[in-house]
DNA sequence: CGATACGTTGACGGAAATCAACCCCGGTGG
DNA sequence: CCACCGGGGTTGATTTCCGTCAACGTATCG
């Protein structure tokens, strides 16, 4: 499968995740030109206060978007599996307010806003779920706030990792109790409000419980339920369609 | 003037400093009925799982967006002044992730979603202002992730107390270098995710350094420039109209 | 092979949580 | 009128979690 068809059935796969798809819609969204671009390790892919003509599906590889506090530490929104669509909200919001970095080397599939815009015209329902698809976003959003505001290192790490193998199994990248997260505990830990240091003690922790191993780029569920149990997780807030959750 | 009257002009005024709207615009959206709502202090205006059938704007009082984590603890994801509408997702998102709570005696107005997508019918501009709303509204928790995760106490503090002040500025529900702010430090607390004798130390720093002062229910800027500097305010995220920012 | 990035571990320090006592103030009721 | 109460706020003492620093190990790569 080419790299283009590729990123076109992972988007229709996450927006069936989460919403349903006419046959119209579907040849409507296949339409959309794409423009395959590769983004090494380290580099960002969209830079805050950038005005953005074009959005992105990520076929492949890690990214986040983040935000720099004035002494230069790095806070992470949100993180970014195959299929996710990390700069949706620049089709309405002119001015990028945060960055897109590659936490891995990603391929990334271009959509220029017109025509998405011209997608939408055509099927006033994509317009529905392109919102719906940023509302939970959204609800991603403040899911992050009460796992950095509310709980401690072990459960922060234990809901990113349950959001993690949830998302990824519903986008399809990822099968049984394992996965791969090819990112540092530096990453792990501007997006968690922790410490490198302390997230490797943290992944210890997780290890010496039977919860969860860590072996290189590899995550490794060993007890799902405690893990949830753990974290306090509850994928209400993914606002998925019953169907989509194996 | 009447309080449905009052909502309707606090609307307005919210949707301009962020977007413009035509007069047929403002026609639709004055069509839509309001029922007003009292709710007294500390009670839910709409709670977790809930199916809404319409979504409020604030006239008066302050009510907050929350999630409680697993041992009963709260994390407030979003402050709301009059002219806010903070439920606005659940227009298109059907069920609630997260609750409203009343900080202090809030009347509301009751908006029937119904009419709301029927006025997004007649003027399809107002479904995109209603959805940069959302976003902007999305911005606003990006924003909150990196103020709890990467700022210590005293700039978290400064960081809300910036925004709010800019907000309460833009909404025209205060004005000069003061404005009200009735909630408790336990409420402050529960936002930037300290606790309450941290919230007690950190006001008496922020006096101590002529940044702020905390007056009952008055907040007093002392130090505007300072404070923004202290906070690492930067009012991008909240993607207002050149205009809308005296 | 060094060079470099990433991860681990231990020692130490610091920011904020917790605990507890106390204060102030507004309401209530004897 | 004043005693009583409760909610919020303040303050100090103590504890805890996590950050920082530093040393060391390990893997990858030119």
């Amino acid at each position: 499968m080419s790299e283009a068809s590729l990123a076109l059935s992972l988007m229709l796969r996450q927006f069936e995740s989460i919403s349903s798809l006419s046959d119209a819609d579907r040849i409507e969204l296949a339409r959309i030109p794409l423009r395959v671009r590769r983004v090494e390790q380290g580099a960002d892919a969209v830079v805050q206060y950038e005005k953005a003509t074009e959005s992105c599906i990520l076929i492949s590889g890690v990214l986040c978007r983040y935000k720099i506090v004035a002494d230069s530490r790095r806070q992470i929104l949100a993180l970014h599996y195959a299929g996710d669509i990390p700069d949706m909200q620049s089709l309405y919001l002119g001015v990028m307010d945060h960055s897109l970095c590659a936490l891995t080397p990603c391929v990334l599939a271009m959509m220029p806003h017109k025509s998405m815009k011209q997608a939408e015209r055509q099927q006033p329902h994509l317009a529905e779920v392109f919102g719906r698809y940023l509302l939970i976003d959204a609800a991603k959003f403040r899911e992050w706030i009460a796992n950095i505001g509310r709980r401690d290192a072990l459960q922060r790490v234990a809901h990113l990792l349950c959001e993690a193998h949830v998302r990824m199994h519903v986008a399809g990248v990822a099968t049984g109790g394992a996965f791969n997260l090819a990112i540092s505990q530096k990453d792990f830990a501007d997006a968690t409000g922790l410490s490198p240091v302390h997230i490797s003690r943290t992944f210890r922790e997780l290890k010496e419980r039977g919860l969860v191993i860590r072996r290189g780029q590899l995550i490794e569920i060993l007890n799902w339920p405690d893990l949830q149990r753990v974290a306090d997780f509850d994928p209400t807030y993914l606002h998925l369609k019953p169907e989509a959750w194996p």
